[in-house]
DNA sequence: ATTATCTATAGATCTATAGATAATGC
DNA sequence: ATTATCTATAGATCTATAGATAATGC
């Protein structure tokens, strides 16, 4: 059987590190086998259905990871949306998703298929949770009337933004996050 | 003399399409050839020094652009902060720059000099006049204290994702931009 | 027998160069 | 003579496959 083997497994968390930091297309099979220590041909006993199955795979683990983080986080927080943000933004997800990357360079290079699961699963792992989380807000009072899908994009870019700043400078994520939150909250919040 | 002919600004700005698209390992030159309809060695014609350069070229050029917009943005409107951030947000400067791939995805797979060169022009003409009209805004007595590199970096950020979405959805820039800051300045308002 | 590698290589790109061709401008 | 293309191709990758090898587990 496919047991998940733990040589598989390091297979995996080596190509998302290498994904992650340059995207699909500049990442190939031979810099990921070099950080493995192993010569390119040896990733295909452990993805035999290549590169583009390696990274849809690798993504998808990437999507379920960051949905528990976030789910998880607006589960445990006291309901209220600045708490409620802050959690997500402070979520230790490494690496980050790069949404904006991955929209825009990597899903075009991908069959059409993959393309279509990878966007179905990013909506449904990312984008719902927190277009919920933002109408519950309204629904209790909290906010003014807002579009929620603008609103949850621009903060999933900013989230991709605070992981960016968060490796260039020396600023711990949690002050960046309640920073951020404090910044993005006193606008959407009614007084 | 090497006119700046208009062959050449015709690749220049199908490239510049391109690779706004796509990202730079991810757009070949028999791509660029193709939508410009002739051959991919055609294109040495004009850019002897290669996809690299031209790569470069064009984003400086894609630069200096959006610094004009930002610069001209900002001596025009009235000194308010959400004035001059709407009026920022409201360029229509296509294409748009990408900033979070350009970053993690395209300035990576650089030689250093060329990925030093446009990190320094970046910083100039996109960064420090945004940082700029944020301290003038503190120095008014607009804003609370904040990390002014960190809320440019986020602006930006949301500055690309307003693109994005526009794209993808039927809301006029104006009103994004115009809701966006709302929602921002806001929180970056004192009161 | 199974697991996990290796070497070798086919086939498909991709960048870049060399040299030919055709059209226009002096 | 200059401008702007073309065809052809060298050389360098890159993905993927085939088959050999070595170690461990029954």
């Amino acid at each position: 059987m496919s047991e998940p083997s733990a040589a598989r497994e390091h297979v995996l968390r080596v190509a998302e590190e290498l994904f992650s930091e340059r995207g699909y297309t500049a990442v190939t099979l031979k810099d990921i086998a070099e950080r493995l220590g192993v010569r390119q041909a040896a990733l295909y006993y452990h993805v035999p259905q290549g590169k583009e199955q390696l990274f849809v795979e690798v993504m998808q683990r990437s999507f379920r990871r960051h949905q528990k983080g976030i789910e998880r986080a607006l589960a445990e927080a006291e309901p209220r949306l600045a708490v409620q943000l802050t959690a997500v933004a402070s979520i230790n997800a490494q690496p980050p998703l790069g949404l904006a990357r991955l929209a825009r360079s990597d899903l075009p290079a991908l069959t059409s298929d993959h393309r279509a699961d990878l966007s179905d699963l990013g909506q449904r792992a990312l984008i719902t949770p927190l277009e919920r989380a933002l109408a519950e807000a309204y629904a209790r009072g909290e906010t003014r009337l807002l579009d929620t899908q603008v609103t949850t994009a621009l903060f999933l870019a900013m989230i991709d933004s605070i992981h960016e700043i968060y490796q260039a400078k020396a600023i711990s994520r949690e002050v960046l996050a309640r920073d951020t939150v404090e910044m993005l909250t006193q606008g959407l919040l009614r007084r």
